[in-house]
RNA sequence: GGCCCCGUCGUCUAGCCUGGUCCAGGACACCACCCUUUCACGGUGGUGACAUGGGUUCGAAUCCCAUCGGGGUCACCA
C-alpha cells in the first residue's frame, strides 16, 4: 500500500491519478471522489446497489473507488484532466468519513494520455480523443461550486523577461485557461518576487509585465498594468479602451509585490521560531564561506551543521533574544532528517534522501525572506494549486515541501498544502547549455577581448568613454565578474557584433511576431499531439488553441534546444500569410518603434508606399527587420546608392554593351507610361521584350531588359519584382536613376 | 565531485503507459529537380534517428537491468 496514513503530504493532485489505475493499485486502495454533481449518477448506477465491488456510494456527488477501478472509471468516463485534479479530496474529509486515503504507488507516472490527433472534414484539426456521449453529458451538468485552480508566474524583477520565463508564464496561463474550459475557476496569477533588494527594480517589473502583455498573456490576479496611458499625464491615451488594464486583486490575496509582504513573512518566521522549527543563526558569511571551501578541498559535500543547542521542536529562547536584541543573524529552518518525496506531474516521484537537506536560510540578514520562504508562504496564502516551473527548480522543491510540512496558517490553524508540481524541461542553446542571458555576456566579452588583443590601446577606461558605461563596471565585466546585460549590449554595439536574442524584448526588436513566439515556445517541451487533415502533425496554432488544448501530460521530460532556424521559418510563414493591409499595419508599427527614419523616408515617397511594397516584401522577409533588406533601394536617395561592379559588367557592359543599349532604348517607353502602377510597368517591360523578339519556347523572356533595368534602379542584381520597385520610386525617380546609371558607364 | 533529471533524424518532436499495424511519421534545416526577369515564395522528390549492451517475450523504439552520454543543482540570487 502506497499510502501514508495521517500524512498525505498535501492534497492529491494530478500526479496521483496520472497512472490510471491498473494492476499496480492494490485492492484496499481507495479514492474519494466528490465535488462533481454528475458523479452522483455514476454512483447510483454502479455503486448504489452495492453489487459493484470496489465502489461505494457515499452520498450525493460523492463516491469511493477502490483498486484499479478508479483508474478504469476515469478512463471509461474520459474525465477531463482538471476534473481529475478537482475531485480528489484532501485527507481531512476522508478521515471524517472514516475512509482511508492513499497515495497511489507512483512508480511510473509518466503515462501519456491517449489523445491522438484526428481529422475533421473541414480540415481544422480536432483531437481524436474518444468522444462519448456520457462525457458530454457530464460536461453539461452544472458544477455545484467551481473548483479554484490557481497557477502563478513569479518573476524576479532583475532584468527583462527571458524566453524561458515567457514559456513558464505561457504554460501556467494555459493550464488555468484549460481548467476554465473544463469548468473549473482557473486563474492565472502574477507575483513579483522582489526580495533581492540590491538587484530588483520597479522598472524591470514593469518591463516584464509589458513583455507579457505584448505576447498576449493576460493575468487574472496580480499587479495592475495600466496600458495606453498618455505619458506623464495620467490620462488615458488615444487607444483608450483597446487594451485595458491587466491584473487586479479580485480574490483579495495581494499585495503581489513580495517586498510589500515582509510583515506577513515575519509573523510566520516568528511562529516558526517559537514552534522550534526555525532558529536564528549567527555565523558570518565569511565563516560559512571558509567552511565551504574547506569541505570542497576535502572533496566533501558541504552542509550547514546545525548548532548543538538547537533542537527541532524546542523554542530556542536565548538565540531569539540575541536576535531580538539586534545581533546580526539569519533565520534557518530546522529541517527534520527524513526522506522527502516530491510528487511531480511531469517527472513522477522524485525522492530526496534523509539528510540531503541542510538547515537552509529562510530569512536573510537584511530582514527579507529568501526565495524559498517567500514562495511557500505566498503560494499558500494566495491559493496556488498548481506550480509549473522549469526543471532548474526541481532541486529546490524538497526545501519547499519541508517548509510546507513545518508551516501552519496563522489565520485558521490549518497546515500548509502542497501544490501540484510540474517541472518542465529546460530550454537550451543548440550546444546543449542552458539558454541564459549570460550567453550575451559571453559573446560581448569575447568580442571585446579579441579587440583588446588586437589593439592594446583599448582599455576599460577607453571603453567607458565611448560606451558611457562606468569603467569599473566594464572592468568587472571583462573579468567575468559581472554578466550585466546592459554592459554586454553596449559593448556589442560598440564592436558591432550581434548578440543572440534571449529575452522577449530582443525578439520584439528583431521583428518577431508575438503570436509566433507564443506558438514556438509552446512547442518547446509540449505539443498538442494532433494531426491536420493531410496527416501532418499540427504545430501551427494560437493562444486560444493552447488555452483550450493544453495538458500537462503532454509536456515532455527532455530538455529542448532552441532552434532559431525553425523560429525564423515560423515567423516568415506568419508574415507571408498575412493579408497585405494587416501586414502594412504591423509593419508600420514596428518601423515606427525601431526604424522611424526608414518609415519617414518611405512615407515621403508617397502615401501608398508601404502598401505597394507589401506583396514584394512579405515573401522576402522572415522578420520585420528583414523587410529593410529588399527595400534598401527605396531607402536610398536617387544618387545615394552604388552600382555593383560585377553586376554592371555582366548585365550592362558585356557583349558590347548590349544591356546598356537596350536600357537606353527602353527608357522612352517607360517615360510614356501614364498610369504608373506595378501592373502597367510590368506590362510595358513584357511588351518591350516581346517587341525585341525575346521569346522562347516557354513564352516571353524579359531577362535581357529586366536585369539592366534592375541594376540601374537599385544598383544590384537582386531586388523585388520590377513593377513594385519602379512603382514605389515613381516615374521621376526612375528616370533620374536610369539617367545616372547610363551616364556613369 | 555529491544529489537529481533526461536520452527517437543535425534540431523540435509523433509513437512508449496499453509490445506486433514502425526496415519508425511530421516539421525546421540540408540536397536535387521544377517554376521563375534577379532574389525570394511555391511545388515535387531525397539524405537522415530508436545512445550502447544485456535480459523478458514467439515478437521490443515500446517492459526490466547495466553502461555510456547530456543536462540541472549544490548562496544570506531567484
Amino acid at each position: 500500500m502506497g499510502g501514508v496514513d495521517g500524512d498525505p503530504g498535501g492534497p492529491l493532485g494530478l500526479a496521483d491519478l496520472d497512472d490510471q489505475g491498473g494492476p499496480l493499485v492494490e485492492e484496499e486502495d481507495q479514492l474519494l471522489v466528490e465535488g462533481i454533481d454528475a458523479l452522483a449518477g455514476i454512483g447510483e448506477r454502479f455503486g448504489g446497489g452495492g453489487e459493484f465491488p470496489g465502489l461505494a456510494l457515499l452520498g450525493r456527488g460523492r463516491l469511493a473507488l477502490g483498486g484499479g477501478l478508479c483508474g478504469s472509471l476515469m478512463r471509461l468516463w474520459s474525465l477531463p484532466r482538471a476534473h481529475r485534479g478537482v475531485i480528489v479530496q484532501p485527507m481531512a474529509s476522508v478521515e471524517r468519513l472514516g475512509g482511508r486515503l492513499w497515495q497511489k504507488p507512483v512508480g511510473n507516472t509518466d503515462s501519456r494520455s491517449k489523445a491522438v490527433g484526428g481529422v475533421d472534414t473541414g480540415g481544422t484539426p480536432v483531437p481524436r480523443a474518444p468522444v462519448d456521449e456520457r462525457e458530454s453529458a457530464l460536461h453539461s451538468r452544472p458544477m455545484p461550486s467551481r473548483e479554484l485552480v490557481v497557477t502563478r508566474f513569479a518573476p524576479s524583477p532583475t532584468g527583462h523577461l527571458h524566453i524561458g520565463g515567457a514559456r513558464s508564464a505561457l504554460f501556467c496561463w494555459a493550464f488555468a485557461r484549460r481548467a476554465r474550459h473544463d469548468g473549473a475557476d482557473g486563474r492565472f496569477m502574477i507575483r513579483i518576487e522582489d526580495t533581492d533588494q540590491a538587484r530588483s527594480s520597479e522598472e524591470s517589473a514593469r518591463g516584464i509585465l509589458d513583455d507579457l502583455a505584448w505576447l498576449g498573456i493576460r493575468w487574472d490576479d496580480g499587479p495592475v498594468l495600466r496600458r495606453h496611458q498618455a505619458l506623464g499625464t495620467g490620462h488615458q491615451g488615444v487607444n483608450q479602451g483597446q487594451g485595458g488594464d491587466i491584473g487586479g486583486d479580485s480574490r483579495g490575496v495581494g499585495p503581489y509585490f513580495q517586498a510589500q509582504r515582509v510583515g506577513i513573512y515575519n509573523s510566520y518566521i516568528e511562529a516558526l521560531v517559537k514552534a522550534g522549527h526555525a532558529y536564528p543563526a549567527f555565523e558570518t558569511t565569511e565563516e560559512l564561506e571558509s567552511r565551504r571551501k574547506a569541505a570542497n578541498a576535502a572533496k566533501q559535500t558541504y552542509r550547514y551543521q546545525r548548532p548543538d543547542d538547537v533542537q527541532i521542536g524546542a523554542f530556542n529562547e536565548s538565540r531569539w533574544k540575541r536576535a531580538q536584541a539586534g545581533e546580526a543573524h539569519v533565520i534557518r529552518l530546522a529541517v527534520p532528517r527524513e526522506e522527502i518525496i516530491v510528487r511531480d506531474t511531469i517527472l513522477g516521484d522524485v525522492k530526496s534522501a534523509a539528510g540531503e537537506l541542510d538547515d537552509f536560510v529562510i530569512r536573510k540578514a537584511d530582514g527579507f525572506p529568501t526565495y524559498h520562504f517567500a514562495v511557500v508562504i505566498d503560494d499558500e496564502l494566495m491559493g496556488t494549486t498548481h506550480v509549473l516551473r522549469a526543471q532548474e527548480h526541481l532541486a529546490n522543491t524538497p526545501k519547499h515541501v519541508a517548509l510546507q510540512k513545518a508551516l501552519v496558517r496563522l489565520d485558521n490553524g490549518k497546515p500548509f498544502r502542497t501544490p501540484v508540481y510540474g517541472h518542465m524541461p529546460i530550454i537550451c542553446n543548440m550546444d546543449g547549455s542552458k539558454m541564459s542571458k549570460r550567453d550575451k555576456a559571453k559573446i560581448a566579452r569575447k568580442a571585446a577581448k579579441d579587440a583588446i588583443a588586437k589593439d592594446g590601446g583599448i582599455t576599460a577606461a577607453v571603453l567607458a568613454g565611448t560606451t558611457g558605461i562606468a569603467q569599473k563596471q566594464i572592468a568587472d565585466f571583462l573579468a567575468a565578474e559581472s554578466d550585466s546585460v546592459d554592459t554586454a549590449e553596449a559593448l556589442a554595439s560598440h564592436f558591432k557584433v550581434a548578440l543572440p536574442e534571449i529575452e522577449i524584448w530582443d525578439f520584439r526588436r528583431s521583428g518577431y511576431l508575438p503570436e509566433v513566439i507564443i506558438n514556438f515556445i509552446a512547442l518547446l517541451g509540449w505539443n498538442p499531439g494532433m494531426k491536420q487533415a493531410d496527416g501532418k502533425d499540427l504545430e501551427k496554432f494560437d493562444l486560444e488553441f493552447i488555452g483550450k488544448n493544453f495538458s500537462v501530460e503532454r509536456i515532455g521530460k527532455g530538455s529542448a534546444k532552441f532552434d532559431r532556424a525553425k523560429l525564423l521559418s515560423f515567423n516568415g510563414d506568419a508574415i507571408a500569410g498575412m493579408a497585405d493591409d494587416v501586414f502594412v499595419q504591423r509593419w508600420r508599427a514596428w518601423l515606427a518603434e525601431y526604424e522611424p527614419e526608414a518609415l519617414a523616408r518611405l512615407d515621403g515617397l508617397g502615401a501608398d508606399t508601404l502598401m505597394i511594397l507589401a506583396p514584394a516584401v512579405k515573401p522576402r522577409a522572415k522578420t520585420l527587420r528583414d523587410t529593410l533588406k529588399p527595400i534598401a533601394f527605396a531607402l536610398a536617395s536617387d544618387t545615394g546608392y552604388e552600382f555593383d561592379k560585377t553586376a554592371v559588367e555582366k548585365n550592362l557592359l558585356a557583349s558590347d554593351r548590349t544591356g546598356a543599349k537596350l536600357l537606353a532604348e527602353f527608357k522612352p517607353v517607360l517615360a510614356g507610361i501614364d498610369a504608373w502602377t506595378p501592373g502597367s510597368i510590368h506590362a510595358a517591360i513584357e511588351a518591350f521584350a516581346k517587341s525585341k523578339g525575346f521569346v522562347g519556347e516557354k513564352g516571353v523572356n524579359v531577362g535581357p531588359i529586366a536585369q539592366p533595368l534592375r541594376i540601374a534602379i537599385t544598383g544590384v542584381a537582386v531586388s523585388p519584382p520590377l513593377g513594385e520597385t519602379l512603382g514605389v520610386l515613381g516615374k521621376a525617380s526612375t528616370m533620374a536613376r536610369i539617367e545616372r546609371c547610363l551616364t556613369s558607364l
